[in-house]
DNA sequence: GGGGAATAGATTCCATGGAATCTTGTTTGG
DNA sequence: CCAAACAAGATTCCATGGAATCTATTCCCC
């Protein structure tokens, strides 16, 4: 495995800015694919889907554009994700009696179950294949902090 | 912006890694769908196309499979993404004389000026993003080591 | 309170990626 | 050498996401 070379062009700054763009998109990549094939093979449905779930159940009266605030994608994805598991049958939508213009989403009954059987299961298989990588779990747990900062720095920024 | 309540399923081994995926997946929808905005108002072309060019680039006598390994996508997607660099002028393909299935890639004079036009816009909007999050430099160099050595794991581990 | 701006989200069109399949070429065991 | 297994990548079909557009509602301000 050849190492990849980089230029800098941010000036000496201290940091490959661009190198660190690129590995965190190849580490997500790969994760995701991974994770997506164990989440399906163990359940129905894979990480799009349980994603979605998540931000419905995690935000009360939810709408469409808190999906959109969650998952950070655009209006239309979300409202057609949401299409995509009202047609499943693991989200309702519920008139919303302040504004006409959007509607209530919540988990139905199988929402909840498809929700509660999933999260341990990817639970368990991230936490796997993160110790198959042979980073030390005081690595992972700075890296898990640095992303919740950065997160949170996108987040908050709303960089356009 | 409410924090994310979050299970631990691993058993207590020091780390959330549910949440450190989570963060990691919003952190690079976010930066993914942010710079493949600048690149596009700047030049012609997104983040995938300059991946795949800089993929092409990297290795002396590419492969369609080459790409598959350095992007991580499966060996559809990387013919399909060649085919429309070759539409568009930026690649190559070079008959293989050793191996009739298979063609060299080669960058065309305009892939080569796309992609060095690229980089530097590349590298400094990255780094005016991170920079804009907030997070000191010393903690995005940590956060790029540790990524580093993840997708190392991910990437000799190859696993399944 | 009526009309224009703003908002929420649904819809359409297009680009991209994965899984499965198909084609062509290469390797290998007999 | 030949047939069968294998390998590389191209193709097809389907799922998903973004950008732009469209519709319905609410807000604002006179």
């Amino acid at each position: 495995m050849e190492s990849i070379p980089r230029g800098n062009g941010g000036g000496g700054d201290g940091f490959d800015a661009a190198g660190l763009l690129d590995d965190l998109v190849r580490v997500e990549v790969r994760l995701y694919t991974l994770l997506d094939a164990r989440l399906r093979a163990a359940h129905a449905h894979g990480l799009g889907r349980f994603d979605l779930l998540r931000a419905v159940d995690a935000v009360p009266r939810c709408r469409v554009s808190d999906v959109v605030r969650r998952l950070g994608i655009t209006v239309g994805a979300a409202s057609k994700g949401v299409d995509r598991q009202v047609q499943d049958g693991l989200v309702r939508r519920q008139a919303n009696p302040e504004d006409g213009r959007s509607s209530f989403l919540e988990l139905t009954s199988a929402g909840r179950q498809v929700l509660d059987e999933m999260s341990p299961t990817l639970d368990r298989e991230t936490a796997e294949v993160l110790r198959g990588t042979g980073v030390p779990d005081g690595d992972l747990a700075r890296l898990a902090r640095v992303l919740t900062a950065v997160r949170a720095g996108l987040e908050t920024g709303s960089a356009r």
